[in-house]
DNA sequence: CCATTTCGTAATCTAAATGTAACCGATACC
DNA sequence: GGTATCGGTTACATTTAGATTACGAAATGG
């Protein structure tokens, strides 16, 4: 089921948004504040985000504009839900890349389907990811490689979903340390070859000749596509 | 270009949308009837479908549902124009396959930023410069003659993606370095020529008569563009 | 509190990529 | 037609990027 972070200072809406989605079946994760929305968007990688524009301590424009930036959430659709219906706001915040603005006061019901709208089409959420006999649940944070379970740890897990969610992308080590790590890392970006080797070590069959973590000299690593399939798992359902 | 089929009875809004959105760059075919609308969008094969729900001969949703059960047209985004604002009737409309749905009256740029947004998931998987039987693909790095993968250094990459992002213009030496090498190089201007020669020696059908990579004696260098067409043109326009 | 796992860095090694000099051939210009 | 210049080409020394190993620190968990 879909996991959807909400971020909104209002306390009667949030109550009253949290409990209808969660009566729909959505997962809901909320913040009232706009402080740490986008690492809590890190850490929770949901599958949508609410957002309130005016907030107490920032601005949602910024965060949005915070989340296209991070590799790693720029594919999550964004909703504003809002007060501010003039024509300029609208439009700076639907090109500021939201995929909806909704304007206050709204009926629960239309932002829902709305909501259901922006799943629609994307089957890249899916919770499985698979490429050949490598399969990756995100919600058990399991990986099997021909049925045989493999124990990855957190890193080698995290840095294994974020290149398998964008199979053939090459990922700079800059880019892959923000992704995994997180923006204010300590990190050397040697440390990368060594995950991206322990990774190979236990998912390739014959690590010296890694055919499903490619290395592109002088660019950074990909997750080999024509390998890759993404699971369509509930696709089928949502279907229009 | 994008197409765009808008279907409104009302004469006056009709003229006014087909005005702004061609001055935007699409190509607007319509009708001021309901009835053939189907038939219109196939023949027509438009990117999107701007529909009026209350129409004097027929029933938007009607045409919607239509749109949907074709298997050639489902997959075409279709947003609502109507002034019916009710709860139900949004729900209805949304739930009945449409992307959007705009009550009346409506801000013209704000109707044109939600256009771009169906637009703007489709194109940024493939990132293509296409050259006859070239192409380049900037995400995953990967350079394709003829269906057979070329295998380029990282720096003859960068340059042959710079020269096919601008087909057709002459660089100087200088510009290329700074392009590509970097404001900040400390390499002799010859490096260009060696780059230019290994470049066409894996491109070139013939090296010794280039046709990809043209020398522009006394200037520099292009990409013949009579042989170039950029794949995906007015993506960068709705870049987030 | 100790054992075990995980994490990040530094050092080393190797193959590939890079940049330069030198030489050759073509072209433009007088 | 001669010559100066520019671009093409080759060969080679140098540099760099990535793979790999080893190790100590930090976290985890019983």
């Amino acid at each position: 089921m879909k996991k959807i972070v909400l971020i909104e200072d209002d306390a009667d809406l949030y109550a009253l948004l949290k409990y209808n989605l969660e009566k729909d079946g959505f997962i809901l994760v909320g913040a009232q504040t706009g402080k740490g929305a986008i690492d809590l968007c890190r850490r929770e990688r949901p599958d949508l985000i609410l957002l309130d524009i005016m907030l107490p301590d920032s601005d949602g424009l910024d965060i949005c504009k915070g989340i296209r930036i991070h590799p790693e959430l720029a594919h999550i659709p964004v909703i504003f839900l809002t007060a501010r219906a003039s024509e300029t706001d609208r439009i700076v915040g639907l090109e500021l890349g939201a995929n909806d603005y909704i304007v206050k006061p709204f009926f629960i019901r239309e932002l829902i389907a709305r909501i259901k709208i922006q799943f629609r089409g994307q089957a890249s959420a899916s919770r499985m990811l698979k490429a050949g006999a490598l399969e990756l649940d995100r919600s058990s944070c399991r990986v099997r490689l021909g049925g045989q379970p493999l124990s990855l740890t957190a890193t080698e897990f995290r840095l294994l979903e974020f290149l398998m969610s964008r199979p053939g992308v090459v990922f700079s080590r800059e880019q892959l340390l923000d992704a995994v790590w997180g923006h204010d890392r300590a990190v050397t970006d040697r440390t990368v070859d060594v995950y991206i080797l322990r990774l190979r070590q236990k998912i390739e069959a014959d690590p010296a000749n890694p055919l499903l973590i490619r290395s592109v000299r002088g660019f950074g690593y990909s997750f080999n596509e024509s390998v890759s399939q993404e699971a369509v798992a509930e696709r089928t359902a949502v279907t229009v």
